[in-house]
DNA sequence: ATCACTTCTGAAAGCGTTGTCAAATGGGCG
DNA sequence: CGCCCATTTGACAACGCTTTCAGAAGTGAT
């Protein structure tokens, strides 16, 4: 492993053209049975391994794509990231992970690298780059985009519909006979957040429920913010049996304060979260949550992106969002829900 | 972004040769101002990215260094992941990832991969690869290991002591009164697996506490081995007050049996895991375990190996781990621990 | 003015592959 | 036996950048 083998030097061990060695590589042309031979003897004496850079410079292709994600250490994305890279195998490309870290400006660097880095294609998961870099970047490389839809770009982009399955959370509480439903939501910025929002007051409306302010709060979809929340809500005035937090993550920090104030789950409070981490399924109580399977959908955009490369066209499918329902949430079994105070 | 913008055509817009808009680029030499000036406003005007490729290729560095991990999706490695990303932000080396799957044929295949890919150093963590094919690494690129310790490059590994940390950790349970203690390792073929086993063996022994073998499960390392560890263990006929699991993610699948079962913790049974993953803070209770710095066990990785990449030592600090006491763990109240059956 | 140095700067030689082009080889057929 | 076409093959020019190497300028001292 000392100095890399290159191509040249299975060519002279071979007695034969680097021309012809590359060609039984890529299986570019014919080549003799004698010559075919003869190379792959040095090829595997050499143990000769391409020189990814060289190859790249020479074909225009690096045999890789570049994946941004938000949060390269979140289950969400750790998940998803799993997935693509599932797609992706045996196909012969790589993914090369870049992280946004949810920013705008370190997002964008991300894409530049990987650009530089002369990727084939690119898949973008969440973020909120303006719509124009976006095509920017569809018109350098085939593009798959992940929880965003950018407008002239619809085909390549995979969005799920977070509002109706918030809806439908929401209707599984209220058919459990729940009036006043707390709602944990995530930052305002955030689209997937909003759209939650807006499912779980179409749901309570629907139903004739009026909606309460006060039982409104805004999390940054991490754990602490969940944890205030409910605090909060407990503390609060107004009365409600059950929490909407908008990701798992939050309805997390929610458990535990319900805990630390002795309330429990779902005995006197109803908690539902959105995602389904792998470690939902395993929380005391197991969680009732929206399923996103994360990692299906890493092996959907791999696949898509695939096509793209191949020319054909991307054919996203369309992925439904299902309510997963466990063990925090249960009937509503007295006109008393939970008092503030 | 059609057409990437090459050197020579900078060169040519600022009216000098490609070597001083290299030399300008890269600071090799020194460069008089006014061609300075040109240069700068034609690389900005014309917004030209350096191909990375056509770089490495030339310079025999591609300012990238590998990192092999054994499940991106965890949330151990997952952690760990972003720590080795800190860690190199801002030296211009990137870092790029490869997944062994805890397969030691797929961890072989992602160094080869690296190292087609030219990267300049590389970084391991976890893994079985033979000692043999770490060396080989290391003869190639730098390379730094975390989880092991392979023979001939001990400056380079960073291993924990992870059988000081069980012993603590079971001392933690002893001190509080348990001593029907049972134990759920991770799977025998696993060095920590058999380390954290060993500090769990030498608390008891140092205690006057006998090993019962049914008292000890194996599973691995998933939350539901623990789920059936902790299952069999309350349904079997040895009595114990207290649950080592030689995991977070199995002391989460251990939790929900015991839950299930309507076992409390901590009043019933005192439970404990190993790694302190982020969620183990939000867990009900709050769980008792170790804290594996996994976040600045990457910054350190990462920072080791620029060191190497710069000429000088590893350097690696020494890492203690630390028993993080929370509230799955109380003391002992009654003689009587929770009985089998 | 001349010489010995410093700076700067451009030409050109790679880096390891791919892909084009034309030459070489071998058949088939008239 | 000669000609044409299909196969195989090697030479060589990219690919975009870095890095000698040597020449051109500029500086100061003699």
């Amino acid at each position: 492993m000392e100095t890399p083998v290159t191509l040249a030097q299975v060519a002279r061990a071979a007695g034969v053209s680097a021309s012809t060695v590359s060609r039984i590589l890529n299986g570019t042309a014919q080549v003799s049975d004698e010559k075919r031979v003869a190379v792959e003897r040095a090829l595997s004496q050499l143990n000769y391994r391409p020189n990814v850079l060289a190859r790249g410079l020479a074909s225009g292709r690096t045999m890789s794509v570049g994946v941004v994600t938000q949060d390269i250490s979140s289950p969400f994305y750790g998940d998803m990231l799993r997935g693509v890279e599932q797609g992706l195998s045996g196909s012969g490309y790589m993914p090369i992970f870049a992280d946004g870290h949810w920013r705008a400006e370190e997002e964008s660097a991300a894409i530049d690298v990987l650009l530089a880095r002369k990727v084939d294609a690119m898949i973008v998961l969440g973020g909120s780059l303006p719509d124009e870099k976006m095509r920017s970047v569809a018109a350098a490389v085939p593009l798959v985009v992940f929880g965003r839809t950018v407008p002239g770009l619809e085909e390549q982009c995979l969005r799920l519909d977070n509002e109706k399955a918030a809806y439908e959370l929401t209707r599984h509480l209220i058919e459990f006979g729940h009036r006043r439903i707390a709602h944990i939501m995530g930052p305002v910025s955030h689209r997937d957040a909003r759209d939650r929002r807006a499912g779980y007051e179409a749901a309570l409306a629907e139903a004739g429920l009026p909606l309460v302010p006060e039982l409104v709060m805004e999390g940054d979809f991490l754990e602490p913010s969940g944890f205030l929340a409910a605090t909060r809500l407990v503390e609060g005035r107004e009365m409600f049996s059950a929490i909407f937090a908008a990701n798992d993550q939050m309805a997390y920090g929610a458990r535990l304060a319900l805990h630390r104030k002795g309330v429990r789950v779902p005995e006197d409070i109803s908690l539902v979260g959105f995602d389904d981490l792998p470690s939902s399924t395993y929380t005391t109580p197991p969680l009732t949550t929206v399923r996103q399977p994360t990692f299906d959908l890493g092996v959907v955009t791999a696949r898509c992106v695939l096509r793209l490369l191949s020319g054909e066209g991307p054919d996203l499918p369309h992925i439904d969002l299902r309510v997963h329902v466990r063990e925090s949430t249960a009937m509503l079994r007295t006109a008393h829900g939970l008092a503030g105070r």
